[in-house]
DNA sequence: AACGACACCGCAAACGTTTGCGGTAATTTT
DNA sequence: AAAATTACCGCAAACGTTTGCGGTGTCGTT
């Protein structure tokens, strides 16, 4: 049954009419007489006629697709962003090409070129951790192709961009757990130089200031993830008397951190509430289930969509770049009700 | 800036020769005199140009692409999926247009045919729960593009599978829990109509049978969320005193029922040992760390996406199909060592 | 009877490539 | 010196569409 779909040729061919009239007829061109129309239109509806995109695109120079550059596919965030834009762009009748980096430069050059060939409309990227060098970037906008970058952005390309606001988010976990009456807060901090623990922990300090608390540098422990926690453990169990929250960098740290906690004695969140930051669906699973800032994914790919369709169908100006920031939401659970019994 | 890309036409005006003198230069054709090639090919990667992908997709027939359907991204074993797909995908210089249907036929429907419309080389996909009538698979066999089913398969159609082993990875476990001297084992099971249900169930009374135990129906529960844990707690607990093991159909159950059974008094592993079934990270999370066996999401994404090469390039017949099985490995950790306490 | 108006349709070019074939000039062979 | 070979290059068609323009035929109008 290997047959070649059928093509306007093979209408006209079989019809004995030309393709032009065939294509015309097919969108209600004036200068089809009713007859004609008729006969092309039912026949192309009889034998399942579907114009080839292919042949389309390469006309118009317009495929309706875009591309996606994403440093992972196997990340909640991640996958929740590819979500959201999957479905603004079947909406507005578009496609996607995923490339996942891996967060590797050479295949990010790479996965950019090959979407440019296959001429993409435009393109969403989150860039990799280890791009430090940024003409790939460039050369998109010398070939006219709009790109939006998203979370992972590139500050030295101008564009538009879609972020979460660490710091915000981190400020109104923290100033949650001063509402609940902690006064001595821990925080479990990412590597500086990454821009989430940089803002991150920025977003800590400022809520500590805000409420006049102090903030004791011996209370920001370096670990971001679970064995980094595990690892660390007699540092936190020597702190644990002294302090009454803790607020980590993610999710999982903070479920790592209640464990010791726990392990040791303490209750969570009677002698000590925790706040994490989301990073998936592990803080339902918790116990306590854990009261947590969630990064809106679905809502920054849909917005990083929709500014990219902007762009693409000109109802932006070219060198107007806009920067939409989400601000994270607070989902409070049992983690962080300080001095409560969880049964 | 926003220049097209240059051609071979562009370069052929430029340098005053021909399209396919500069087409046959750029590819080393021998009729092409030394001279001429130099001087095409370093002023080609001087003005950096690349061949249109549409253009050359056209001609040759052969997009170099491939179509990947899902009933959702957000889901860990298909993001692995996606992840395996798409890593042998850029190996062998394909690209992956992913649509998600989030379980809903008539975009099964839709997507399928924007894939052939774009003439995708084959198309991988994951049946949509709602899916019951399956002649938009038919359809493709009859457009000449090769499918491979994998995890959610169309038992209707006949082509290549790539599946997980559900009934041998409960059976795996629960031989675990048995061999781990549990006696009376509940099984928390999903719904009887779900394929995953069905087969899980029964590869856990396989088990069962095999050494010999009794396999009392009040210990089959059902309930696969953590939510329905929740409901039916009353029920567990009442069972708790008789049974020494769980086997839930997937791990987030396993971990709401060993919270369940921690609240009420039980220690796990000391007095009840639970295993779960691979829906994610989560396992790691739990306390204990749960005993779970992992579907190699990201194994079964590689096998389809070689099967369809397979296909595409015509290394296989075409009319042979091949099912790929699957089996899941058991990851022992705390939460399955019967009698054990843990610190 | 001649003219304009209108209805309807096909030619050909274009999008960017590749490739069989033919053509010209230079070189080698007799 | 004529013929045969070789080296090199361009024409044109093709992939499947769309669309400006021109062409034919049938009217109706003076």
């Amino acid at each position: 049954m290997k047959s070649q779909p059928i093509t306007i040729k093979d209408i006209a061919r079989i019809l004995g009419i030309s393709p032009s009239t065939v294509s015309r007829a097919l969108k209600d061109h004036p200068d089809i007489s009713p007859k004609t129309k008729q006969l092309v239109q039912t026949f192309a509806e009889k034998v399942n006629y579907r114009p080839n995109a292919l042949a389309l695109s390469l006309r118009s120079s317009k495929t309706n697709t875009i591309g996606i550059v994403i440093p992972e596919i196997v990340h909640h965030f991640f996958s929740s962003v590819i979500s959201g834009i999957e479905d603004v762009a079947y909406g507005r009748g578009y496609n996607a090409i995923i490339c996942q980096t891996n967060e590797n430069y050479q295949r990010e050059v790479i996965d950019l070129q090959a979407l440019v060939d296959n001429r993409v409309d435009g393109i969403l990227v989150s860039m990799s951790k280890n791009t430090h060098e940024f003409t790939h970037f460039e050369n998109l906008r010398e070939n006219g192709v709009p790109v939006v970058f998203f979370d992972r952005i590139c500050e030295q390309i101008s564009s538009d961009r879609v972020i979460a606001d660490d710091f915000e988010g981190a400020r109104i976990a923290t100033k949650h757990l001063i509402g609940k009456g902690c006064k001595k807060i821990m925080h479990l901090a990412a590597p500086q130089h990454l821009l989430i623990g940089k803002n991150r922990k920025e977003g800590f300090t400022s809520a500590l200031k805000e409420h006049k608390l102090v903030s004791d540098d011996r209370y920001i422990i370096k670990c971001d993830t679970r064995e980094a926690v595990f690892a660390k453990a007699d540092d936190i169990i020597r702190l644990a008397p002294e302090i009454d929250g803790i607020f980590a960098v993610n999710d999982s740290t903070a479920i790592a951190a209640m464990q010791v906690l726990q392990r040791n004695g303490y209750s969570i969140p009677k002698d000590i509430a925790v706040a994490g930051f989301g990073d998936g669906p592990n803080a339902n699973i918790a116990y306590p289930p854990l009261t947590t800032v969630e990064q809106k994914g679905y809502d920054i790919g849909q917005a990083a969509m929709r500014l990219l369709i902007g762009h693409i169908e000109g109802t932006v100006e070219d060198e107007e770049f806009e920067t939409k920031i989400f601000t994270p939401e607070l989902v409070e659970r049992t983690s962080s009700q300080l001095g409560h019994n969880v049964r």
